[in-house]
DNA sequence: ACGAAGCCCTGCAAGC
DNA sequence: TGCTTGCAGGGCTTCG
């Protein structure tokens, strides 16, 4: 499932082969994304020339001079540069074909995903408007989640997987940061300490950056634009092992429940 | 304003 | 073996 570790190593791998190119064609096989791609879309994307590709927490843009491709990889989606020519398979709802014979293909399985076409500023549309600080930025340390929290009774976890509060911080992340800061998932984001708030921008920020450097996560069959699997899973401390023995205590790590979202953690270390 | 719950969707694992 | 069931989850929407 895509978090910004993996958004990010999408973008790496894929910028390279795009940005500068013009886009040839591009074919939309199936619509049903968590919004319609829009119909017009091949004709607004032909012929131009893709001038950028950045990202936005979890979201990427592809810079036109007249707009933008909004992306979400949702939480099964994938970007990648196949050979052109090679078969679309069962979930490939979008192909975009760019000069020199390179084929950029969206697959995501869940249809969480997202491919919008942006004009203006697409800071301000309202899937970004609202967001949050990026998490490897300045703005994002333990004074700034300190600040926010006030008043917060949510449990921190949830409170840290919010968007409006820092971006691309999903389910894997926040379990990770939280085990390494020590912090209890469960505690009320209201009242957890200014010091312990710099430990855990700091953790998030660590294992965020760490993630990177491995190519992401790679659970289920994700894969970066360059088709590769990410090597950050041998690393997790948590998630996804509950009822196993914490690597540090060795107690046996609990299962909880919090947001909707499974929450794994250990009682003793984290407080 | 806040927080909890619901919804979208399909692959996979577990259970019968 | 083949079916059914439940779970996973990002992020928006709805409800209290």
């Amino acid at each position: 499932m895509p978090e910004l570790p993996e958004v990010e190593t999408t973008l790496r791998g894929i910028a390279p082969s795009v940005v500068g190119r013009r886009v040839a064609a591009a074919v939309v096989r199936n619509p049903a994304l968590r919004q319609p791609i829009p119909d017009l879309l091949p004709e607004i994307l032909r012929g131009r020339k893709i001038l950028g590709l950045s990202r936005r927490g979890k979201y990427l843009l592809m810079a036109f001079r007249h707009g933008h491709l909004l992306l979400h990889l949702g939480m099964s989606g994938s970007l990648q540069i196949v050979p052109v020519g090679t078969a679309p398979g069962r979930h490939d709802h979008l192909d975009i074909a760019v000069s020199g014979n390179i084929l950029v293909r969206f697959n995501d399985p869940r249809r969480f995903g997202l491919a919008l076409w942006v004009e203006g500023d697409p800071s301000a549309h309202p899937l970004l408007r609202n967001l949050g600080p990026e998490p490897l930025s300045d703005a994002f340390d333990g004074d700034y989640l300190y600040r926010r929290a006030r008043g917060r009774a949510i449990p921190v976890k949830a409170f840290l997987m919010d968007g409006k509060v820092v971006v691309g911080v999903g389910n894997i992340y926040a379990a990770e940061a939280l085990f390494m800061a020590g912090v209890s998932p469960l505690r009320a984001a209201g009242k957890i300490s200014r010091a312990r708030y710099g430990a855990l921008a700091d953790a998030a920020r660590l294992v965020l950056a760490l993630a990177i450097e491995q190519g992401g996560t790679t659970l289920r069959n994700f894969v970066g634009g360059d088709g590769k699997p990410g090597y950050f899973k041998q690393q997790l401390h948590v998630y996804g092992r509950g009822g196993e023995a914490c690597t540090v205590c060795q107690s046996t790590l609990k299962n909880v429940v919090i947001g909707q979202r499974s929450s794994v953690y250990c009682a003793s270390c984290q407080r």
